[in-house]
DNA sequence: GTGCCCACAACTTACCCGAC
DNA sequence: GTCGGGTAAGTTGTGGGCAC
C-alpha cells in the first residue's frame, strides 16, 4: 500500500511554485534558508524537507517581494512578528497547490477571522481608530453573536492604515483608496468575466490566473506610476 | 555633474561529494 | 543517473561617498 509523504524536497517545491512564481529556483529557496527566512526540517540524511508551515511562510515571502517589492530584512522581521502568525491562516496558496500534506492540514480553514477585541490587544491599535476604519468601509467586518468579527485578510491593511496615521492619514482619506481600488478590482472582473462565462472545465481556474497576473501587473504599474510623479515633485525643488 | 570606488542585497553558478 | 548537500565565488543592480 502506497503511504503519503508528509513532506516534500525541495525540487518538488520549486516545481510547484513555479507555476505562481516563475523566478523561483532552488537556489533561491535555499538562500532563503540561509538569511534565516526559512527553518525546513531534514531527513537522517540531511536533506531538507518541507511541511505545510513551510510552504505558507515560502509563499508569504515571494508573495512579500513580488507584490511589496520588500526587502528580505523586512519580510524576515514580519515572519517573526505576532501580524504574521495571525496572517498564518491565510491559506490561498494552499488550496491551489493542494499538496498531500496541506488537505491532511490541521488548519481549519473557517477559522481565519478574529474577534475585534481579540484584534486590539494583539495589534496594539486604539479602538476607536478600528472603529472609524470600519465606519469608513477601509476594512470589511461580519457580526456574529453579538461580536464583531474581521478576517485575516483584513489585518495588513489594518496594519498598513495604523502606519499611515503617522503621518497624519486618517481612516476617513483611505476611502479614497477604496474607490480606486474598488474601481481597479471591476476593470479587472470585466476581463476575467468573458472567460468565467465560456463555460469550459477549467475556465474558473483560468479566470484565476488571469485576475492574479492582472493585479500583480496593475499594482506594479501603479507604484511605478506614483513613484515617477514623486521624482518629479522632488525634483522641482533640487 | 560625472566618473570611480565601495558596499550591500539578492541571488546564481560551479564544483565535488554523497544519497536515493 | 539524478537529485540534493555545502561552500565559495561570481553576477547584477542600486545607492552612497568622494575627488576632480
Amino acid at each position: 500500500m502506497k503511504t503519503k509523504k508528509n513532506y516534500i524536497t525541495i525540487s518538488k517545491v520549486v516545481e510547484k511554485f513555479k507555476k505562481y512564481y516563475p523566478d523561483i529556483s532552488a537556489s533561491k529557496v535555499r538562500f532563503l534558508e540561509s538569511e534565516g527566512l526559512l527553518s525546513p526540517k531534514r531527513t537522517q540524511s540531511k536533506y531538507r524537507i518541507y511541511g505545510k508551515e513551510d510552504i505558507i511562510k515560502l509563499d508569504f515571502i515571494l508573495k512579500m517581494q513580488k507584490q511589496y517589492y520588500m526587502p528580505l530584512s523586512a519580510i524576515r522581521e514580519k515572519i517573526n512578528s505576532v501580524d504574521f502568525v495571525l496572517d498564518f491562516k491565510n491559506e490561498d496558496i494552499v488550496k491551489q497547490l493542494k499538496f498531500d500534506l496541506i488537505e491532511e492540514s490541521s488548519i481549519s480553514l473557517k477559522d481565519d477571522s478574529i474577534a475585534v477585541e481579540e484584534l486590539i490587544k494583539k495589534l496594539e491599535i486604539k479602538e476607536s481608530f478600528l472603529n472609524e476604519l470600519m465606519n469608513e468601509n477601509v476594512i470589511y467586518f461580519e457580526e456574529f453573536e453579538d461580536r464583531k468579527i474581521i478576517k485575516s485578510s483584513e489585518i495588513e491593511i489594518i496594519r498598513i492604515a495604523a502606519e499611515l496615521l503617522k503621518y497624519g492619514i486618517q481612516p476617513k482619506n483611505l476611502k479614497l483608496f477604496d474607490n480606486f481600488s474598488a474601481r481597479e478590482s471591476s476593470f479587472i472582473q470585466q476581463i476575467a468575466l468573458p472567460v468565467i462565462m465560456s463555460g469550459s472545465k477549467e475556465s474558473v481556474v483560468k479566470a484565476t490566473s488571469i485576475v492574479k497576473d492582472l493585479e500583480m501587473l496593475l499594482s506594479n504599474l501603479r507604484h511605478l506610476m506614483v513613484k515617477r510623479n514623486n521624482k518629479a515633485f522632488l525634483e522641482q525643488y533640487k
